[in-house]
DNA sequence: GAAGATTGACTGTTCAATCTTT
DNA sequence: AAAGATTGAACAGTCAATCTTC
């Protein structure tokens, strides 16, 4: 196995060191996530009535083409899975954010689409949003701090997708 | 860095800017979170048996002075409600791999203590968790870009808690 | 039979009410 | 009555099975 390993040994402390420095940037994006969504889930609903998850499907329909998207290319944006998407815009179309109608071309998907009472409620809700982003967020950071963090965590996105080899289970939790 | 706010108002340009920039750190936070975490937490399954909100909580036992917390100090620790800190533990003690012990100096609060067992299962659990976050987070990243990551984010952290200015609703969320 | 989507049953999380001890 | 913790009911999210259309 030294494909994968630099050609040079690394010493077992440059490894504890590194190991420690990942630990830290992971465990503090974990504490991040759990202290902030929940703040910010809460303060869209006191003050807009819109939940986290409606305001991320809103987000989505509102910049697309003609305020639609069918559900599969929806749930794609917003990393949802077919079941959740499927539930979400249910609930939204109870609301009267958002209409469901039939794709006339392939009669197996169907198009979310955005209505007016939904592209109003999504732009009162967005500068609320994006205040409370800089408040609980951005608001403890400098300009270098945003964009090394952006960064850094759009790497680990365009990443290919790691597959862990090994003879038990499948892994497409993703699937 | 005399201040933190400018000297001068910014600009609507710099505004815009500023915005854009602290949108995509979220977002991308956001959305790495979306996809690693629940691929560790499989991972962590399929090959130790724990799943990730058991060996939080069997890490912080680890970590403790003697190997034991009351149920609010671990709370607080993994950033956990009393009822999941207690629904969880529950769980762990059913497995055998935490127990209950009551406090003979308050006997409102009950201590959760690490089993032997439990430690054990730590012990094969951590370089597993270790290897994953190497492999799906941090094997992308430089050892500056993980530095800038955790000293950002926990600039995040050990801000004190915002509270939001205004007369409708609390906003108890954490309590 | 595969793709797009939905449904029912199950698991996990949260909210409000409760119990006990201080 | 306040602090620490737990419980039951409601809610959200996931997994497997299903339905329809291609």
């Amino acid at each position: 196995m030294s494909s994968t390993e630099p050609p040079v040994a690394r010493t077992d402390a440059a490894d504890a060191e590194r190991r420690g420095l990942a630990v830290a940037a992971w465990a503090a994006l974990l504490q991040v996530h759990a202290a902030l969504v929940p703040s910010l889930d809460q303060l869209l609903i006191r003050r807009t009535g819109l939940p986290l998850r409606w305001y991320d499907v809103l987000l989505e329909l509102a910049a697309a083409p003609e305020r639609r998207l069918l559900m599969g290319e929806l749930g794609q944006r917003v990393v949802l899975s077919r079941t959740r998407v499927s539930r979400i815009v249910d609930e939204l179309a109870d609301a009267g954010l958002v209409r469901k109608e039939s794709n006339p071309w392939d009669g197996r998907s169907s198009y979310a689409t955005l209505t007016n009472e939904g592209l109003v409620r999504y732009r009162a809700a967005a500068p609320v949003y994006l205040a409370g982003i800089e408040r609980e967020f951005a608001g403890s950071l400098t300009d270098a701090d945003l964009s090394a963090v952006a960064s850094a965590l759009s790497k680990v996105l365009n990443r290919p997708l790691q597959i862990e080899g090994g003879p038990e289970g499948s892994n497409d939790h993703n699937a």
